[in-house]
DNA sequence: CGAAACTGATTATATAGTATAACTATTCGT
DNA sequence: ACGAATAGTTATACTATATAATCAGTTTCG
């Protein structure tokens, strides 16, 4: 009998025992690009769609736009991101990757894609699929208010 | 093209997005148990295995001792299980459910296996299956410290 | 036997992630 | 013009997790 007996049929803790592993692996991988998962996903982000303004970005990563402030603020810091005001609207604020945030969002997602293969060996081609359709439902499964009425 | 383009293809990033979904209803449905995360698991392993120390029970649950401490009172305080001295070794205690404890854990692992059912049901049984594949694969995989030599 | 190494549990502390409320400045609707 | 809504920020709190240090008790072995 494994230790944890019980559990062990519960998709949540299995997920998470997964997750746990996957994440500091993570950890390591982005660690000398000086930059944690936050940062990281904000930056490709950017990279990837130039000019998004942070509610929209917040709303992307589906983080609170508090909890990205500071994450921007050391990516603006280090220029690899600019926040440019925004003709229409003074409130605005769009955030540009520099030529040195570019290189470095292609450079640390390379790596990761590396270290995501490495740790995905073990599983098929069709299991990873799977897992992505798995994960895509559960992302869109409905917030279950007032499931009666 | 989605807002978050060129991440969506990492397992990492759906994993904890996927996860978030899980753990805010698993929050929710441990709730009026007076239950988290931790505590429930701890609880559940514990009523599976009674008279398991806390390094075991630390070790099965993949979290530290320490933070185990904490939980284990609050479960010991409500009456849910009991801290026993071993004959043999006077360092080391026996957790242990009570009566109340072992209705609980039982209740509650039933109102989570329910909720988890809800969540997965836009999965299909082969790929909740292969979910389960991919998670244990994943936790297997080695530490990786020196992979060269 | 008795010192050193080890183990089980605990305490204290630090850091990261996340959630919430409140605030400023600005824009929109009427 | 006025109130509501929006973009960003600040402050705060709570949870989870990691680490080091401490204390009591046990084991090893000269």
């Amino acid at each position: 009998m494994r230790a944890d007996a019980g559990l062990r049929d519960l998709v949540g803790y299995r997920m998470k025992r997964a997750f746990a592993v996957i994440q500091a692996d993570l950890s390591r991988v982005l660690e000398p690009f000086g930059l944690r998962m936050i940062p990281f996903s904000a930056l490709v982000v950017i990279a990837r769609q130039p000019g998004i303004g942070q509610g929209q970005l917040a709303a992307a990563l589906a983080v609170e736009r508090s909890n990205l402030v500071a994450p921007l603020d050391g990516l603006e810091a280090r220029g690899l991101i600019r926040r440019e005001a925004v003709p229409g609207d003074r409130r605005a604020l769009a955030l540009k990757p520099t030529p040195a945030g570019l290189t470095l969002a292609e450079a640390a997602l390379a790596a990761v894609r590396a270290h995501e293969a490495r740790l995905m060996a073990g599983v098929s081609e069709a299991d990873v699929a799977a897992l992505f359709r798995a994960c895509a439902a559960i992302e869109t499964v409905p917030e279950r208010e007032e499931t009666s009425g």
